[in-house]
DNA sequence: CGAGCGCCGTGGAACGTTCCAGCCTTCGGC
DNA sequence: GCCGAAGGCTGGAACGTTCCACGGCGCTCG
């Protein structure tokens, strides 16, 4: 009885055309057990002759996990992001793990929604990015004791790895105010992280009360909406502000261009830090001085943590680790 | 007999505890076939007081095919395609798919290896989006009938999207000869795609016999090796060349840092063309004068090709779609 | 020469769904 | 009052693997 509809052989027609039991044939596969090599020698034939590939879904149905990891990002036009991604595909590709993308564009009902569709396809494990609002659903996730690891934020509730924020804020403040800026702003989007945007923010003012320096109201950059950055960005400057850290070098770029198009050239009449360290901020044209993650190490790690977790002991007390930022100093900041 | 091993719950267990089998449970999840309001009750308050979740991958594995596509991508580091592929994730995402990113660093071998991957997940269909070599994995692909489609690039095997590739560059090379310049150069770098690059410089080198352009020997940028590269443009320089059209927006943005430092500033004394149209080289300090590709049109378009092939005839004859590039005029170019 | 032990190989249960065929009620129509 | 149909629900086969327990066979060693 041929009930085969020609779709894709399997490890049953593999079986039959070599004369061996279908547990040889997985046998075979998946090269454990002993098999004999004049069997194996027969198998791998028929494989090739038939174009065998095996069903990943029905094995890891059988095995109860499987080697998929879910990446959760707020926004991928972010070439931090989009680096972050990159590596950490890599990572996973050489541990046997596939990487499934989830870009959220930092809404909270996409992001729960694409969490949800990860969970169905049971992903080994979850990569967190960047995401929205409180951070809720992390809570669901230690919950249902799905291994997640945060990268480039942290998180006592579960494994993380990010930069130490506050001294890569302290870089750039302290960098700023050596080179004589006492007055002082710090400048976010919308598209910030949340909680990584609270903590850089409270370390930036908590600093600038340290070091007695004059600060100004944080200035949100609408992206796409340059002229209302623009008003808010003259008036800063009008106000005396010559020094501007950035919550994460997107912002530092806009903040850049509005600068300059209300007649504040940088680094002549304003300097500004950024905070990532993105490739590109190195062009000559650009030159952004700002801080930097470590993002390989970052992404290695991160993984290490989540397949870690993976593979010990789901009630293991979460770990954080705190990478050193580096700041990069070039030619957006200078004397005032 | 409870061999449950404290895993999830599964379908079985809501049926137990509802009072139900487990068909009707599979009713009411799917939401298909008549099921009494009381009894969906049920069912629905023991699918939540269990926290039970679909098992995708068993649904997947009876079903005989899955909501999952497969993206595979040189390089995710370059913005245009992380971009793109951003926007292949949110069409994808509309229309219940889930994507599976994999990232080659344009090798072919990892490209063979990450597509393996992906074929044995079942993937539904495949979106390349710049890949290694000459292509043989398309007629593996073609031959396994598995959907593939093309984007930004095309090919006569498979159903592709792409933008109209000579009349990019001839927007370019019209564009530096209207503004005088005659004695041109075609940049590119080992990362750009091998086929696009050939299209690209191909039309680059008629249009300049066409025009009657001086056109000097292809440059090739080496990413990370700057003392190389300026060398090169430096001899171009000394040449005479004043006109420059890039094979892409990341060997424009690596050109013009060169030029800057071999004492050529542009675009006073050199012009610069990029392509794909990437959204930084709009920054002021940039200014990059670009072939702009229409990145949504082609990620919808794409997609939706996919998804045509994937429900329609795995024989029907391949389409491929070509789309209109557009030249934007910033400070990279100028009179001569 | 026989017991026992590796070595190879096999059958079958299990994984968690979907979906088809069929069963029992109930109800309407004639 | 009976027949047929429709509605609501169920059992079981199937999807393509893995892996465990077991069986036969040949060899070694006492």
């Amino acid at each position: 009885m041929s009930r085969r509809l020609a779709g894709r052989p399997t490890i049953v027609d593999v079986a039959r055309l070599s004369g061996v039991s279908k547990s040889t044939v997985s046998n075979v596969i998946r090269g454990s057990a002993t098999v004999s090599p004049g069997v194996r020698e027969r198998v791998e034939a028929a494989v090739r002759e038939l174009g065998y590939r095996p069903n990943a879904l029905a094995r890891q149905l059988v095995q109860q996990r499987t080697s998929t990891i879910g990446v959760v990002v707020g926004d991928l036009g972010n070439p931090f992001y989009a680096e972050l991604v990159k590596l950490l595909e890599r990572n996973a590709d050489a541990n046997g793990y596939t990487t499934m993308i989830a870009n959220t564009d930092g809404q909270l009902e996409r992001e729960a929604a694409r969490v949800e569709a990860l969970l169905d396809r049971r992903v080994a494990g979850l990569v967190m990015l960047q995401f929205s609002g409180e951070r809720t659903i992390l809570d669901q996730l230690v919950a249902e004791r799905i291994p997640v690891v945060v990268v480039s934020s942290t998180d006592p509730r579960v494994d993380s790895v990010g930069v130490d924020e506050s001294e890569g804020i302290a870089l750039a403040v302290q960098h700023l105010v050596r080179l004589g800026h006492r007055s002082l702003a710090y400048a976010t989007s919308p598209l910030v992280e949340e909680r990584t945007n609270r903590v850089r923010y409270d370390s930036f003012r908590t600093l600038c009360d340290e070091l007695g320096c004059l600060q100004a109201a944080p200035l949100v950059l609408a992206p796409l909406v340059p002229a209302a950055a623009d008003v808010l960005v003259r008036r800063l400057v009008e106000e005396g502000v010559t020094g501007f850290a950035a919550a994460n070098d997107v912002a530092a770029l806009a903040l850049l261009e509005s600068l300059e198009r209300v007649g504040a050239p940088v680094p002549q009449r304003a300097s500004v830090v950024g905070f990532d360290g993105i490739g590109l901020t190195g062009l000559a044209r650009i030159g952004l001085t700002t801080v930097a993650q470590p993002l390989e190490e970052m992404a290695s790690v991160g993984l290490r943590l989540l397949l870690e977790r993976i593979a010990g002991d789901p009630e293991a007390p979460p770990r954080q680790m705190l990478l050193e930022p580096r700041l990069i100093v070039r030619t957006s900041t200078a004397e005032r």
